[in-house]
RNA sequence: GUGGGCGUAGCUCAGGUGGUAGAGCUCCUGGUUGUGGUCCAGGCGGUCGUGGGUUCGAGUCCCAUCGCUCACCCCA
């Protein structure tokens, strides 16, 4: 993957990017129509949002108190002086449009999905980029729990459908916005009565988010917290029967999950549900896919009150995980079922060919055929040898004197009188005629 | 930002105790195979990450630096 010589150091790609190449984009772009085909098939309808966006969205969207915000953001001024940011994620841009083109005024909920690069300047590691696509939907407008448990089915459906292979759900609520703060202080106050037991980072983050504390892997700020209150005994009455509902309908649908008091997410936007899929086939960064309900999101946005839930996949980890253990095949599904149409290749033996051949060329083309071109001035041998590379079924030679047709199985040619000829010889052993 | 591992041909890698670069694969050519998927031969391809130092001489030793990678952290 590293390119070594100084001369192109300077042009290699930035850390944390990465090149998709021909043999890696195929499984990228059928998880993209897998995708597509789940979500047009729930009514989710695909929308884009703009790579950057103003600064202050994100601050005001995902949190000021957040490390994407505070640490991670590639932020930057154009030439008019304006204060522009990298999208981290998704949900504040199309909260934004949504306010911009009073989609609140359309049947709700209004149903979205994406697909798109995101960035986040991180240290790189595996599963983890600074520029990494996602693949996410997001439903705005109800806050009815058939909503949360809708965007579940559906990622479990797309992870399952991936070849992801074994995957853990897990699932908390974390309330309203006011509940989730008098829990705040409610822990930050029990936090600091065991002060000396937690991590440094714990304690420094424990006026900005004592929540976070729950993703610690500190053994003394882990055993602290065994016998700190829980959030979910916190919630309103409005607000468990919320979570209840959506548990009901995921036991319904057999989709296994584990509540987790613990689930914490890192954006200040989720209210109520929140979720996470985990998977161990990845290193560190376990996480496929989570998301949660955001329902004052919009509303803090300029909008008027609007509940939503939603959720992103990390598709280079959805990708890992399906590679599976040997790296290559794994579940093998995505894209593995496309059948391909036989090719028809067009070699040339004279320089004089390639009037002719590219003529035939257009016109395979425009007959609906695949066809390719020998273009690198190969001898014959080399061309029928790239011809059986690209999968061709047919091969027509182009020489000084005529052209005939090859069938690449029983080895046999036959003289083709004319180009159309040619190609009528081509289109039948492709069976495209 | 911090720590561990690693940086030799496009790819995967060899190169004890320093002596001035190799293999396999890929690609191209020729031969063979009925002009292709086998086999044989040949060829293209490397400022040994970079800079400096020690030395008559460094891919091999020392220092620095950059990059990749894994982990912490955070998250998709």
């Amino acid at each position: 993957m590293a390119a070594s010589r100084s001369q192109a150091r300077a042009l290699e790609a930035p850390r944390g990017t990465f090149d998709v190449l021909p043999g890696d984009g195929r499984p990228r772009r059928a998880l993209g129509h897998l995708a597509e085909e789940i979500f047009e098939r729930a009514g989710y309808g695909y929308a884009e949002t703009p790579a950057f966006e103003s600064a202050d969205l994100f601050a005001r969207g995902v949190g000021e108190a957040t490390d994407i915000v505070q640490k991670e953001m590639f932020a930057f001024e154009d030439q008019g002086g304006r204060a522009l940011a990298l999208r981290p994620e998704n949900t504040a841009g199309f909260c934004r449009a949504y306010v911009e083109h009073g989609m609140h005024k359309r049947p709700q909920p209004v149903k979205l999905w994406y697909e798109g690069p995101f960035f986040r300047h991180e240290a790189p590691q595996a599963g983890r980029f600074r520029q990494f696509a996602q693949i996410g939907a997001e439903a705005l407008g109800s806050d009815d729990p058939s909503l949360d448990a809708e965007l579940i089915v559906l990622l479990a459906e797309l992870l399952d459908r991936a070849g992801v292979g074994e995957v853990r759900l897990r699932l908390s609520s974390l309330g309203t916005a006011p509940t989730r703060h008098a829990y705040a202080e409610e822990l930050r106050d029990y936090l600091r009565t065991r002060e000396g037991e937690l991590s440094e980072e714990v304690r420094a983050r424990l006026d900005l988010n004592p929540l976070r504390a729950f993703d610690s892997s500190h053994p003394g700020t882990r055993a602290a917290l065994v016998e700190a209150p829980k959030l979910l005994d916190r919630l309103e009455p409005e607000d468990a029967e919320h979570f209840a509902a959506v548990r009901e309908l995921l036991d319904d649908a057999r989709v296994p999950y584990e509540v987790d008091p613990a689930l914490v997410r890192g954006l200040d936007y989720y209210t109520r549900t929140v979720f996470e899929f985990t998977s161990d086939r990845l290193g560190a960064q376990s996480g496929v896919g989570g998301g949660g309900r955001y329902d004052g999101l919009v509303e803090q946005l300029g909008g008027p009150p609007t509940p939503a839930v939603g959720w992103a996949a990390g598709v280079e980890r959805i990708l890992l995980a399906a590679q599976g253990e040997d790296g290559s095949s794994g579940d093998g599904r995505l894209g593995d079922g496309v059948r391909r149409e036989p090719v028809i290749f067009v070699a040339l033996e004279s320089e004089a060919g390639t009037r002719a051949g590219f003529s035939i060329l257009r016109t395979l083309w425009r007959a609906g055929a695949r066809a390719e071109m020998e273009q690198a001035g190969r001898s014959l041998k080399g061309q029928l040898k790239q011809a059986s590379r690209a999968g061709a079924r047919a091969v027509v030679i182009v020489d000084d004197a005529g052209m005939r047709v090859r069938d690449m199985r029983s080895r046999e040619e036959q003289l083709a009188a004319d180009p159309g000829q040619a190609v009528e010889l081509a289109l039948g052993l492709t069976g495209a005629l």
